[in-house]
Parts: C-alpha cells; sequence; structure tokens
DNA sequence: CGCGTTTGTTTCATGGATTGACGTAATCAG
DNA sequence: CTGATTACGTCAATCCATGAAACAAACGCG
C-alpha cells in the first residue's frame, strides 16, 4: 500500500458535491453504524443512530442487502408488545480479505469477511537462504490460490490481498529486507503475475505497519492513539494517531530501530552507531551467535529466558532498558498512551515489560501526570497476516457505495 | 487550543448529508481554490478549477461577497476579445485573526487578515521575574485590545485570539512554562476575563506548534511535512503531516526536548538524564553561565560566535551535533523530509546546519536515497505570533460557510 | 459601427432526499 | 380471538441545489 498522493493537504474533499453523491454518502453512513453496532440492528435503530428518516434507511439497506454486504438476521423477540425488529448484521459472506505474511519463520495466510473474524488461516514454514523472491512469491501464490478456494467454499468472495513485508515499502515496491536479502524487489506485480490467471488486486505494505492495522480494527474503540513496536530479526513500529495510521511524508515512517540509543554505542549495519537495534533485536537478545539449528530465533529466546539463563536475561533485561529509552523518545515527541509489544516482544512481554515502563516512567516529560500503557499486542504474532487482512477488507469497509456500484473489484489498482 | 474531543476516528462526516448540506461544502470548495490561488481569479476560471458549473460558481460568489470574504478586484482586460474577466481575491477588510506570544525578551501581538498578511504587528518588552500570571496576562489584554483598534482603523474585524505559551498546553490551560514560573495557569480564562467587555473567543497553545502552523501556512503548498524545531530556553517542536499539525492523543507531542542524546548522560531538570535539552538548549550552549546583563541569551551567543569565541563555537559545535541526533530519532520515526530551524536556532542556523545535517544524513535509514532538507525559519522570531494570528483566522478560512451563516463569531466556544 | 468572442446571469428542468400519511406484518395482553 | 402496539414498507407531495440552455454584458477587431 502506498501512501495515496497527496492531492489535497485539506481533509475535505477536492471534487464537487452533488445531489447524486448523496446516496453514496448516507449510504456509508449507515454502513459505519453497522459495523460500528457490532451486533445486529434494526431498520428503526439506524434511522435513529444516524439522523435520516426510515424511508431513506429501507433503500439504503435494500442495496446493501442486494450488494450482500449485509443480511438480515431472524426477527429479534424483545419480550415488549409490538412487531419484532429484524436485526441487519455484516453479512457472513459476500466480499471477503486476504492478508499474507513474510515471517521469520515462514510464510503466512489468511482470511477475513466483514466482520473482521478470521474464516481461514494457514501457516507454512519456509527458509530463506539460498532462495530468490521468484521463489517466495511462487510459493505465496500458492497460499493465496488456497485460501481463496478456502473462501470460496465458505461462500466468501475476495476482494483484494494484501502483503506484508519485513522492510520498508512504497507502490509495491520493497526497498529492502535485509532478513531476506531483498532489495528493490517489485513484489506487488510479482505476486500479480504470479497468481495469473487470478487478477486480484495486489497491495504490499510493512510488516509493522499492518499488524498495527490488525490491533486496530481488532481492539475495542477506545484503542484510537498507540505505537506497535514489532520485535524480530530488526525493529519497526507502526504509529497510530486518532485511529488513522501514521505513514510519514513517503511512507517509511516507524523505523524505530534506528532511533540512537546511546550516541556513540554499539556499530550497526545500517552504518550509524548506537541504534536500538543493536540493543534489543531478537540476535541482539541472542548475544550474535545463531539460534540452534531448528529453533527460531524468538523460541531459541523464550526458552532460554523460560531455563534461567542468566546470559539470556541479563540480554532481556538490557534489551528492555534499551527498548524503553527508543519508545521514550517516540512517546515524548508523539504524545501517545499506549505502547503494544508486538511480534516477537508479544512472547517476550514478561521479561520486557518492567524495564520498558520504568524508562518511560523516568524519560517521557508527560508520564508524571498520565501514565502510558505498556501491553503485549492482542494478536501475537498472527497480527501482521490478520492485519493484512483487514487492511483488504477495509478497502470495501470504507466505500461500500463503490463496491456496490462498481461491482467486484471495482476500480482498485492491479497493484499498489 | 484543545485537540478536538475526537468525536470520530473516521474522516468521514458522521451526520447525514442532506441537500442543504451540499451548499456549504461547495462553498467551501470554491472559497478553498481563491485561498490557493494566491491571486485574483475569475468566476469562469473557479469554474473549470473545482468542476461546478457558471451558474453555481456565480451563486456562491454572491454570498462570499455578501459575507465580505471575497472581494472583485478589477476587470482584467487581458488583451484577447471577450468580455474581461472580473478577479476575486480574498477580502483585505473583513474577518481577522489576532495572534499573541509571550516571548523570552517580551510580548508580542499581531494581526494578519484573511489572505495572511501581517497588518500589524507589536512587540512590549517584558521581564517575568517576580511578575505574576495575572500582570502578564493583563499586558497582554492591553496589548490585544490596542490591535483590535489598529484592525478595525482598518476595517477589519478581529474574530478570535490565539495565544502562543511557552509549554504545554490544553484546554486553556498551561500545564507548565518553567520560563515564566507558571505551573497549571488557566491562561485561556483569565484572558478571557481581561478582554471584557469585549468578547472574544481565545485559545491557548503551544508556541512551537503554532510557529510550526505559521511556517505552514507562510510557506508555499510544496511545504506539507515537516518538522519544526524552537530552540530557547528548552526545544520544543511542531510536527506538520500532509498540512496537518499532529498533536498527539492529548496534544502534547513534539517534546523533542526530552529526547535521548546518551542513555547516561547529563542530567536534566525534568530528572532523566541525557536529553538533548541538556546540550542544545540556550541556556546548555552559554555553558551554565548566565547572559550578561541586558542580554537576551540569543543575542549573546550569536554575537560570541560572530566574535569567534572558541568556548562558544565548541559549544554550538556539540550542540549542532545533539541537536542532529535528536532530529534523526524523530526522522526516522516519522518519515519527514524537512526540517526547520526556529526560535533561536533560526539566528544560530549557519553554525549549526552541518552538523545537523551530517548526523541526519548518518542515521536516518531513508536519508540515503531521499534526502533531507535542513533550514531556517521564514519567519524567524516572529513565527509564533503570525501563527497565532493564521490559526486564528483559519477558523473562518477553513470554515467560512459557519461564518457565513452564523454572523461574527460564530458557535466558536469562548475559551479552548 | 457591427460582428464574433468570452464572461457572467437568468430561467427552467432534474433528481435525490424529506415529510407525512397510510397500509401491512408480527407480536403481546387480555 | 380481539385489540393494542410496534416495526417496516410504500406512496404522494414538496424541497432544494445543481446542471443545461438561453440570455445579457463587455470587450477586440475589422
Amino acid at each position: 500500500m502506498s501512501p495515496r498522493a497527496r492531492p489535497s493537504r485539506s481533509p475535505r474533499p477536492e471534487e464537487p458535491v452533488r445531489q447524486e453523491d448523496l446516496r453514496p454518502l448516507n449510504l456509508e453512513l449507515v454502513f459505519r453504524h453497522i459495523l460500528a453496532a457490532g451486533q445486529p440492528i434494526s431498520r428503526t435503530e439506524l434511522a435513529a443512530a444516524t439522523g435520516l428518516t426510515r424511508p431513506t434507511i429501507t433503500r439504503i439497506t435494500e442495496e446493501l442487502l442486494a450488494g450482500r454486504l449485509i443480511t438480515e438476521t431472524g426477527l429479534a423477540r424483545n419480550g415488549r408488545a409490538g412487531r419484532p425488529r429484524v436485526g441487519l448484521t455484516l453479512s457472513a459472506s459476500g466480499p471477503a480479505g486476504l492478508g499474507l505474511d513474510i515471517r521469520a519463520d515462514g510464510l503466512a495466510a489468511c482470511v477475513v469477511d466483514l466482520g473482521g473474524t478470521v474464516r481461514h488461516l494457514a501457516f507454512t514454514p519456509f527458509r530463506y537462504a539460498g532462495r530468490a523472491a521468484a521463489d517466495v512469491l511462487a510459493q505465496l501464490a500458492g497460499m493465496t490460490r488456497a485460501a481463496v478456494r478456502a473462501g470460496a467454499a465458505q461462500d466468501l468472495d475476495v476482494v483484494t490481498v494484501t502483503l506484508a513485508a519485513p522492510g520498508p515499502v512504497r507502490d509495491g515496491v520493497v526497498r529492502s529486507a535485509p532478513a531476506l536479502g531483498w532489495r528493490h524487489v517489485e513484489a506487488g506485480a510479482l505476486l500479480h503475475e504470479a497468481l495469473r490467471p487470478l487478477d486480484l488486486p495486489v497491495m504490499v505494505d510493512n510488516e509493522a505497519t499492518l499488524a498495527a492495522l490488525g490491533e486496530l480494527y481488532a481492539g475495542d474503540d477506545s484503542l484510537g492513539d498507540f505505537v506497535y513496536v514489532s520485535g524480530g530479526l530488526g525493529i519497526g513500529a507502526g504509529i497510530v494517531l486518532d485511529g488513522r495510521l501514521m505513514r510519514g511524508a513517503r511512507g517509511w515512517s516507524g523505523e524505530l530501530g534506528h532511533t540512537v540509543i546511546e550516541h556513540d554505542g554499539l556499530p550497526c549495519p545500517c552504518g550509524a552507531r548506537g541504534c536500538l537495534q543493536s540493543y534489543a533485536s531478537l540476535p541482539a537478545i541472542l548475544g550474535g551467535e545463531p539460534a540452534p539449528a531448528g529453533l527460531t530465533p524468538d523460541v531459541a529466546v523464550t526458552s532460554r529466558a523460560e531455563a534461567g539463563d542468566p546470559a539470556t536475561l541479563a540480554a532481556l533485561d538490557r534489551a528492555g532498558t534499551a527498548l524503553g529509552i527508543g519508545l521514550a523518545n517516540a512517546l515524548n515527541i508523539l504524545d501517545l498512551d499506549i505502547v503494544l509489544l508486538g511480534g516477537s516482544f508479544s512472547l517476550l512481554a514478561s521479561w520486557l515489560t518492567g524495564n520498558v515502563e520504568a524508562e518511560i516512567g523516568r524519560r517521557v516529560l508527560t508520564a508524571a501526570w498520565a501514565p502510558v500503557t505498556v501491553r503485549p499486542a492482542l494478536l501475537g504474532p498472527d497480527a501482521a497476516v490478520i492485519g493484512a487482512a483487514l487492511t483488504s477488507v477495509d478497502q470495501v469497509r470504507r466505500q461500500p457505495s463503490a463496491w456496490l456500484t462498481g461491482g467486484p473489484r471495482a476500480r482498485l489498482p492491479s497493484v499498489s
């Protein structure tokens, strides 16, 4: 996914609004209310909630029903007198989103429906050493096909594919992914090609970014501003402000791993010194020695920590402090009050949280009167795939009218 | 100014859109085009630019003319055949914005018109030592009255007052301003009270924030994403993303001064160690010794640096490096490509820029393929006052329809 | 001076939404 | 079983901003 080309810096539309634009707008309004309700909601309730009149609600729900975006549940016999209400819910069949993730230990695929529930989740171990990017993408294409079939078997129609990649991404191109040995790989175009004859739009985005979106969509409404820190071979962050992802001027925000902890500290492959990544990434915690064969780095660290290995515990202690300093910097700049430890950090949270909280409490100026919450991510290691799938389906959730008028895969670029 | 209460995290309206809502929307669209044009623009040009038809433009411009938001300039005889165009420009009279700034060396007031040009600018030296907050606000009230009169003499009608304060602000309350000895001062309410019987809405916001907005409004359209670093007794930053100010979850973003440079470095009054502020603020550059009597700190530093004082030059060298590291952290997290050195840093830019650029080039991951620009702020030390005044007038610029329908000072809370 | 040309205005039709009334469906209370 | 109650659908009438087309105004040019 690329940052939109910034056609205007104004949040308001740059195009004239005509009468015929009213229906789509109100349709989206109604749809958002159905989304937000979380449970079946009747037409009358919708009328009251949106401020639209019942005739209008009827017309709009007709369109939504015809487009398979919502379905009627049974009558809700609420005990009171009168005709019972007819519940409206997001359709359990209909449009769906597909997510893919290139993870340290393998590849993952996921399908979610409009309601955001996971309907299919698959994982294939994969070793990247010596494998070309094309191999990875061919494997992903296979998993995508399987996922589309699995969706179809449940009457789900996959709309878009979103791929999570471990590195900065723009316009479907992975600029660099050291863990995979990738540099400037046109992952979006390659995957779209490998999917033939399927013609699914493909979006590519950073792993931490998508994981943050996953947490945002999966979390309750109170979760509107937070940093998601993803630990793994490197360290990335996804920042959500006011319920919207912060992408930065060029879509490369969140490089927390190269935040400076010590101005003349350990050297980092990026060329600088004292980067957070050199203190708190999995390799750093493992102390340079490779993980035992067959064990992924995070499993190696957790098992050693659980066994009470003093070197590992010391490394985790140091990592927590470094992470806390890096996060404190980010929080001082961004003013957020929730930190989600994600990726491998979600597994290591019990050893990290203490030091992270301590450093934040000490260094964040506003922490004194506005405490910061540090907690592991809800979705754990699957956050990125699920987030990717949710991002896919969000195409429809954000613009139901486009989906309805344009039919399947309306006006989406094939790669972005 | 407080962050709005986040009624909805959606960029789309939460209220139904009716036919009568079309006109305000299109009116704002037209007004934005007039704003963006920068020079007189004809109705026909507006029609082409907005996509609306000429009759609609006529009706909308009628309303804008009646509300004194725009004026017709003379006919533009462009040499070609046909009826000449009638230019439309932002009204040089009509609604105006008032800004106030509590600066290290005194108090400033400023009036700008709808076009953003400064129509009045006043400065009063002021010593804060031993003076209560009420004294400061009484003085500001006096300057406000004078500015309103000066505006009225030019046929300008001040809509709102915005006060820039050196510290974190929320809901019109200054949480802390060490330079003034303020803690939890209800500056907005106090100023509103002191202005009686004038009943002008008063907004209060952080100085760096408003200065950043000033640069945003004053700069050309290419300036949409940047960090404004304000140097002074402390160090603050205003962050603009996609043409919009980033305020953080609670409105306290931009505390760059307490970003960690060295994880066990110099102690800072905030309680932590190694804060940027301990390396690059004016007191740090002065090396702890107070500025000579009668000289403000920035003048003291510049004069010594110009005289070639080796201690000062070394301190500036250190400060530039530290500032570069702090900014590199921010840029890695935020992905921005423009840094504006503001406040006192705008005067010291020639000694700082080199080191700042060097550190950023070394430490920002994306700097290799996407260079970062570092330059002094355009408005210099007046950025905050002007930004405050522009913020005031922006109330009208962003919602011209509200101004037109609601009459003067429509529906603005008296303090925020 | 009159013609063509461009700009701005007036008049009328269009279309989606609201309003309000009415009809129908499905339940509960007695 | 009957009547009251509530939910949902439908129909006409009306509103209102926009679009389309014709009209008026102001200029350059021959």
